[in-house]
RNA sequence: GAUCCCGUAGCUCAGCUGGAUAGAGCAUCUGCCUUCUAAGCAGACGGUCAGGCGUUCGAAUCGCCUCGGGAUCACCA
C-alpha cells in the first residue's frame, strides 16, 4: 500500500532512536485507517508496547509525536485505543496523485523481458464437444478468459489454450442417435446451432438407451447388466472401436457433426467476448501418453501388472494406487494429461501452466502434479489447479441428463433481452441509432451476467437463480458501466468550456483545499497497483470486481456532493475534472481486465 | 469408510498474511430529480460470523472437535 513501506521503516527507526530497540519492519503491522476514525494510515501498537515496555497509550503518542518531527510527509497523528492514526499531507497524496496521472508505467506493469520466453499457460474453457454450453461453462470460460488478461496486465507474457474434448464416447453417442434418428439433419436444413443440434442427439441417445434398459430389466436383469448390455451402448462401444481404427465412414462423420460444434462454440465464445491463442485437440493428443508411460516405466517409477496394465503408487503420499494404462493397452484420462503436460513444456518452455478446471477435478491434479514430481520434471511444481466451485441452481446441482441445465446461449440472449427492455423503459437511448442501442444492450447485458459471475470469489460455489433475473441496480456490472457513462458525460460537457476543458498535464500547485471525498478517490485510485497484484496473486477476478465497484460507489458520493464543472471556481473545476478523467480509466481498465466493455453513453 | 472444499443479515455476496463498533447489494420502509445522466445519492430496519473448546493483549480469520451442505476416491472423462 502507498506509503506503507515508507512508514514502516520509519517506525522502526523511530523504536530505535526512543527506545533503543531493533525489530524486523514485518513486526509493524500498519493498515489503512477504518473510516470511521480520522487518518490515513494506522500503525497498530500493541505488539510494539510490549518490547518498548511503554504502555499502548503512551507509546502512540511519542511514536506519533516523532514521525510528525521527523517524517516530512506526516502531518499529524491521533491515538485511540493502541491505534495510531497517521495523516498525511495533502499536498502528498495530490503531488503522487498527479505524477500518476502523467505517467503510464504506474498503471501497467510492464511485461518483464526476461519471462519472454517463458509464458504463462492458462487452459480454460476445453468443453466436450457432446453438447452446447451452460451456466458452468460460462464461469469456466469468464473466469480463465478474466485471469488471463490479470496475469497479463501484472507483466505477464499469457497464452490462452483451450484443449477440446473431441473424441470418445461421448460423441459417438451423438453419433450413433443421429444416424438412427436424424434423417439427415444438419444445422443449416433445421436453422438450429449446431453445438444444440449436437446435443439434441446426445440427450436422444440417452432416451433410447434408458429405454433399451428398462427393457431388460423388465426381463429380469439387474440394473447393472442392463446398463452394459443395451444394444444401443454396444454400438456405440463398437463405433468408438471403429474410430480409432480410422473407419473412413466413421471418421467422416465425427469430422463433420464436431465441425457443427465448433461452429456453435465459436458463436458462444463471440458473445462471451473469450478467446485463446491455440486450441488442442484431445484427437491429437491422447497418444502422447504412452511415451511418458514407457519413460516412467525406464526410470522405475511405474510398474506392470500381469495383465499389461502400467500402474503407479502413490500410497506413501497417502493416495493409492492409479492406473496408467489400461491392459489392453489404451490410455486413460491422465495419461494424456501427463503428456500434454510434458509436450507443452518442451514446446513452450511455460513459467506456469494454469488449469482452470473445476473442483470436482482436485484429485486428478493432486495426482498429476504427484506423478510428474515422481518423475523428477523440475517443471512439476509449475503446474497450478486454479479449482473453481460449481454454479447452482434453487434445486442444486446441475445435470444435463436431467435438462436441469442452464443454457449459455439462452442465458445470454435473456440477459440481453432484458437490458433491452430496461434501456428503453429508462428512455436513455431515444437518441441512439439501431445499431448503437443493440451494441449498447449487448454490453449491459453481458456486462451485468459477467460481473454477476465474476464478483464470486472461484473457490466459493455461488448459487443462480433462474426465477429471479439478474440484478441491473446496486453492485452489478450496469452500476459500474453506469458511472463510467456518467464520468464521460461530465467531461464531455466540460471540454465544450475553453476554461475547464480536460488537458495534457497537470500542475498540483492548483488546488490544496482538497476535500475527503476527493482524498478517498485518489487513494483508491493509487491503490489499483496493488489490487492488482493481490487479484494476480490469488488468481481472483473478483478482488478486481470488488474494487471497481468500491471505486464507482466513492465517485457517486463524490458526484452527489460537489459540482464538477463550475466557471466561477476554474481551479477547482480543473482538479475534479482530472479525478474525473482518471477514474473513468481506472474504471475502463479494471472492467476490461474482467473482460466487460463500458459505454460513453448510457 | 477415507480425503478435500464450504457454512457471515430474510436472500446473494465482501471481509488480505489475526487488530478498533463485522460490511455491501437485493428485499422492506423513508427522504432527494428546474444545476454535470435518479441504472444514482442519503437514511432506517436487519448478525450468537453453524456450534463448542483452545492459542493470543486481541479470533469471522489460526488449531482441534461436533453438526450441516457439497465434491472426490473407476481398466469413465
Amino acid at each position: 500500500m502507498l506509503f506503507e513501506r515508507e512508514l514502516r521503516n520509519a517506525v522502526k527507526n523511530a523504536l530505535i532512536k526512543l527506545y533503543k530497540v531493533d525489530i524486523s519492519s514485518d513486526e509493524i503491522s500498519i493498515q489503512p485507517t477504518r473510516k470511521d476514525f480520522e487518518g490515513d494510515l494506522t500503525v497498530v501498537v500493541f505488539n510494539l508496547s510490549k518490547l518498548a515496555g511503554k504502555n499502548p497509550e503512551t507509546l502512540g503518542n511519542e511514536l506519533g509525536a516523532w514521525l510528525v518531527g521527523n517524517e516530512r510527509e506526516v502531518e499529524s497523528f491521533n491515538v485511540v485505543k493502541g491505534f495510531l492514526n497517521i495523516i498525511i499531507q495533502k499536498e502528498a497524496w495530490i503531488r503522487i496523485f498527479t505524477d500518476a496521472c502523467m505517467d503510464e508505467d504506474y498503471w501497467v506493469c510492464k511485461p518483464d523481458l526476461m519471462m519472454a520466453n517463458h509464458p504463462v499457460l492458462v487452459e480454460y474453457s476445453s468443453p466436450n464437444t457432446n453438447k452446447p454450453l451452460h451456466l458452468g461453462h460460462v464461469r469456466n470460460n469468464l473466469l480463465g478468459y478474466s485471469i488471463a488478461n490479470l496475469l497479463q496486465a501484472s507483466g505477464n507474457k499469457v497464452q490462452k489454450v483451450n484443449l477440446i474434448n473431441d473424441r470418445g464416447i461421448h460423441i459417438c453417442k451423438s453419433m450413433l442417435a443421429w444416424m438412427k434418428q436424424g434423417n439427415g439433419e444438419t444445422p443449416e436444413t433445421t436453422g438450429m446451432k449446431g453445438d444444440h443440434l449436437v446435443g439434441k442427439y446426445y440427450v436422444a441417445f440417452d432416451a433410447i438407451y434408458k429405454a433399451e434398459i428398462e427393457i431388460l430389466i423388465n426381463s429380469g436383469s439387474t440394473e447393472e447388466e442392463a446398463k452394459k448390455k443395451a444394444p444401443v451402448i454396444l454400438e456405440a462401444q463398437e463405433m468408438l472401436r471403429k474410430w480409432e481404427a480410422g473407419d473412413e465412414e466413421t471418421v467422416a462423420l465425427w469430422k463433420k457433426m464436431n465441425a457443427w460444434v465448433y461452429d456453435g462454440f465459436d458463436k458462444s465464445y463471440k458473445m462471451l467476448g473469450v478467446d485463446f491463442d491455440k486450441f488442442y485437440y484431445e484427437s491429437e493428443m491422447y497418444l502422447l501418453g504412452k511415451e511418458i508411460v514407457q519413460l516412467g516405466l525406464d526410470r522405475g517409477v511405474f510398474y506392470k501388472k500381469q495383465d499389461g496394465s502400467v500402474w503407479v503408487d502413490l500410497t506413501e503420499d497417502g493416495l493409492d494406487h492409479k492406473l496408467l494404462l489400461r491392459s489392453d493397452g489404451t490410455s486413460v484420462y491422465i495419461t494424456q494429461d501427463l503428456g500434454t503436460a510434458k509436450k507443452r513444456f518442451e514446446d513452450q518452455k511455460f513459467s506456469r501452466l494454469i488449469y482452470v478446471v473445476g473442483n470436482e477435478q482436485d484429485y486428478h491434479f493432486k495426482v498429476l502434479k504427484l506423478i510428474l514430481k515422481k518423475m523428477s520434471f523440475d517443471w512439476a511444481d509449475s503446474l497450478y489447479h486454479l479449482s473453481y466451485n460449481m454454479v447452482d441452481l434453487p434445486s442444486g446441482k446441475m445435470k444435463s441428463r436431467e435438462g436441469t441445465v442452464v443454457d449459455a446461449d439462452e442465458l445470454m440472449e435473456s440477459m440481453i433481452q432484458e437490458a433491452t427492455r430496461i434501456t428503453k423503459e429508462l428512455g436513455k437511448v431515444d437518441d441512439f441509432t439501431d445499431q448503437e442501442a443493440n451494441e449498447l444492450y449487448e454490453m449491459i447485458g453481458m456486462g451485468a451476467l459477467k460481473y454477476f459471475i465474476l464478483k464470486v470469489d472461484p473457490e466459493k460455489r455461488m448459487l443462480f437463480n433462474p426465477e429471479e433475473s439478474i440484478d441491473f441496480n446496486g453492485n452489478t456490472g450496469p452500476f459500474i458501466q453506469y458511472t463510467y457513462a456518467r464520468i464521460r458525460s461530465v467531461i464531455r460537457k466540460a471540454n465544450k468550456t475553453a476554461s475547464i476543458k480536460l488537458e495534457e498535464s497537470y500542475s498540483s500547485a492548483d488546488y490544496a483545499a482538497m476535500n475527503e471525498k476527493e482524498k478517498e478517490l485518489i487513494k483508491q485510485m493509487l491503490k489499483f497497483p496493488f489490487v492488482l497484484g493481490e487479484a494476480a496473486d490469488r488468481y481472483s477476478p473478483a478482488v478486481m470486481a470488488n474494487y471497481v465497484y468500491e471505486l464507482a460507489k466513492t465517485f457517486n458520493q463524490f458526484y452527489h456532493e460537489f459540482p464538477i464543472v463550475d466557471e466561477a471556481a476554474i481551479p477547482t473545476s480543473k482538479f475534479r475534472l482530472l479525478l474525473c478523467d482518471q477514474t473513468s480509466k481506472t474504471i475502463k481498465r479494471t472492467m476490461s481486465i474482467l473482460g466487460i466493455g463500458v459505454p460513453d453513453r448510457m
